[in-house]
Parts: structure tokens; C-alpha cells; sequence
DNA sequence: TGTACATCAGTGAACGCGCGTTCACTGATGTAC
DNA sequence: TGTACATCAGTGAACGCGCGTTCACTGATGTAC
């Protein structure tokens, strides 16, 4: 059969909006690709007609899921710095990884995956590290700026993580509601 | 042949050592029995003499990579808060996960396991929670004690996380150093 | 207008491989007689 | 003291399965003549 102009790249995204959550939800080691394609409508042989190799679907979908939670976190964030918090600690990110932050779900996995996939996650780690610290008040000096806010979304991201394993409910929600306010304790202090 | 009195537990404490190791380097999903069997000096169908499934050596190797790592920075953490702060996310921590703390390398992955792995690593978390708050100041009121360690905990394992994924060596110090001040500050912050 | 051919996204079978798990067997030693 | 047997940690081959990857092929449509 011949296909419409812009059926393959349509294709193609919706090969990477599976992977996307399936990595996220499943992690990349226990996601093959036969049941990617599957999910995608197609058949696992075709996957090489769009992608060099399972490594760049990762880095593909990796930037795709980074994107679509930045435009929910900005979205979050038009009220400010807190609003980012209790969104990024919410029950509702906790209960669905799926399309939740992508650091949180894989970067201990990527940090032992080839070096293309961690420079690409490099970078978009300097990007959210640069969001979060222009929200930062404007109290908090420029040399603490950074480190401010690079500490602010590693207790968000170890929060989460925390949050999703542990198996007692009101555990769980004690480690979000304590994340955001020592997020908001670390975003205050002026000195 | 026939065994010493001992040689059978001894076989099954150096397996777990050797899973307790590769678990967190590689993590769980990337590392097979067999190669753990071979790097313990045996061959793989021997494993099922000493443990009931995969997910049995996980968690004996979890529960034994947490005690390992326990025993390392109640050492450090004898100075105080600080030191423990410190050698958290010093270099060679970053540098060497395989004999580093297991929550930081397999948390993530863990959220993932059935209920008993997960439960198993919720109750070493509720201890591991209890050590850090004994070391906060007095100064910090007793209702928010608990918080401010859980919290504390959570930024040094993601710090840690993503100090390790990073590719830029100036950054991943970078997320280390802040790391460290931003959990002194939250353990110093008496509101 | 009608025929022949090129295009190319997707199919489906196959490659070698390692996975977790099972099981009949080995063979050195200890025990029973 | 000498023989027969029980013990049992570990061996090695095999089970069915899914993995990432390759490739000859399909078949509906567009283009050339």
C-alpha cells in the first residue's frame, strides 16, 4: 500500500509516544520492543525502518517526555515557584509515572547507559536547572542561585522516587508533604 | 563430594555478595542469575539450592547492601551530621555505586517489584529515616524533625542520582557540592 | 485512457543469544553394620 | 577393619520464552509513456 505525506512521520510518533510512557512506567531494561510496536498498531519488524536501534528510541523518547511534562510544569508554574512544587509532589504524579517527570523514573537506569543518552539528559538538566532557579526569589543571592535550585530538584526527584516505592500509604504521603516543604524552606532561605 | 559444616552458607553469603554488587551497578533487570553464579566461582544451576526465585536474591542482596552501606556511614556519620552529609555525596560515593547505597541505585527500579521487595525496602527506610533525624540539631522542634530527615535523605539520594548521570564533570561536582549545603541548611533551619 | 513500472511503509519469518527455571546426575565424605 | 549405603552441594544439559536485529517480501498508490 502507498501512504499519505506525513503518515510515516506520524508513525514514527506514535512509536515514540508509546515508548515514552512505557519506559517510564516499566523501565528501558524491561521494555522490549516487539510489544512497543505492538501498542503502536504495528509489527515489531518495522521498527528499524524508523529508528538506527532500541538506544535511539530511548534518547527520542526521552526528549519527548521531558517536553511534554516541561508544558505541564510551566502550566503548573505560572503561579509561581510553589505551585511548581505541589505539582511535581502531588499524589496524581506519584500514581502515574507513566507520563510523570522522565528523571525521576530513569535516571538511575540512563546514568549506566552509553554516553550519547547521558549527554542528552545532561542538557536537559541544565535546562530545568536554569527553570527552576529563575523562579527562585529574588531574596536568595545570585551566588546560591544555582546550587539552590539544582538542590531543590534533586529533593523533588528523590522525593518522588521515595514516594513511589514505599508500600504504606501515609508514609508515602508524609515524604511528598515533607519534600515541598523543605523545597520551599531551601527556595526561602536567604542566606 | 561432601561440605564442611558451613560451606553451604558461606556459598549462599558469597552469592548474595556478588548480587548485592552487580544489582547496583547494573541494576536488577540487566543482571542475570548466571553471570552472578559464574563471578561467585559456580555454575547456574546451583542457584535454586540456596534461593527460591530472582526476586529472593534481590531482596536478601538489598537488605545486605543496606547493611553494608549502614555499618560504612554510621563510621562517618560518628562526627556528626555533617560528616554523614559528606561522605553521602562525596566523589567516591558518586564513583563507586556498586558499594554504595542501594536506595539511591535501585529505588526507582524497586518501586516496580512485587509488594514484598517493596515493603522489604520501606522498612529499612522507616530506620534509615530514624538515624537521620537522631542527628538533627536540637534546635529543630520536635513536629518537624521527621520531615526535615525524610526530606534530607531525599536530596542527598537524588543529588547522588544525578551527579552520577551527569556527562559534565564540573557539573556533577557541582550538583554534589550544592547538595551538601542545601541539606546542611535544611538541618540547620530551626522554622 | 490504458498499461508497465517504481515507490516504500509495513509484514512476518528468521538470526543468535541470554533469560529464569527445572532436573537427572555426580562424587567425596560420613554413617551403619 | 572393611564394605555398603545415604547424604547433599554443586554440575551441566535442557525447558520455553522474549530479546534486539535483519531481511526478503507485499501491495496499494503515484508516475511514465
Amino acid at each position: 500500500m502507498r501512504f499519505d505525506k506525513g503518515h510515516k512521520a506520524a508513525t514514527r510518533a506514535r512509536i515514540v509516544a508509546v515508548a515514552a510512557a512505557r519506559f517510564r512506567r516499566d523501565g528501558v531494561a524491561a521494555t522490549g520492543i516487539a510489544p512497543i510496536m505492538e501498542e503502536a498498531g504495528l509489527t515489531h519488524g518495522g521498527f528499524y525502518a524508523h529508528f538506527e536501534s532500541k538506544e535511539a528510541l530511548v534518547r527520542e523518547s526521552l526528549d519527548a517526555a521531558l517536553a511534554q511534562t516541561r508544558r505541564r510544569q510551566e502550566k503548573a508554574g505560572e503561579a509561581g515557584l510553589r505551585g511548581r512544587l505541589a505539582h511535581y509532589l502531588s499524589a496524581a504524579h506519584r500514581d502515574a509515572p507513566a507520563q510523570g517527570c522522565a528523571v525521576a523514573a530513569l535516571v538511575a537506569e540512563i546514568a549506566r547507559h552509553p554516553e550519547a543518552t547521558r549527554a542528552l539528559l545532561t542538557a536537559r538538566l541544565e535546562a530545568i536547572f536554569a527553570r527552576y532557579e529563575s523562579q527562585l526569589p529574588e531574596a536568595v543571592p545570585q551566588a546560591a542561585r544555582r546550587g539552590r535550585a539544582i538542590a531543590i530538584f534533586a529533593l523533588l526527584l528523590g522525593a518522588l522516587q521515595l514516594a513511589r516505592a514505599a508500600t504504606d500509604a501515609a508514609l508515602s504521603d508524609k515524604i511528598l508533604q515533607s519534600g515541598i516543604e523543605a523545597a520551599q524552606s531551601l527556595a526561602a532561605t536567604a542566606d
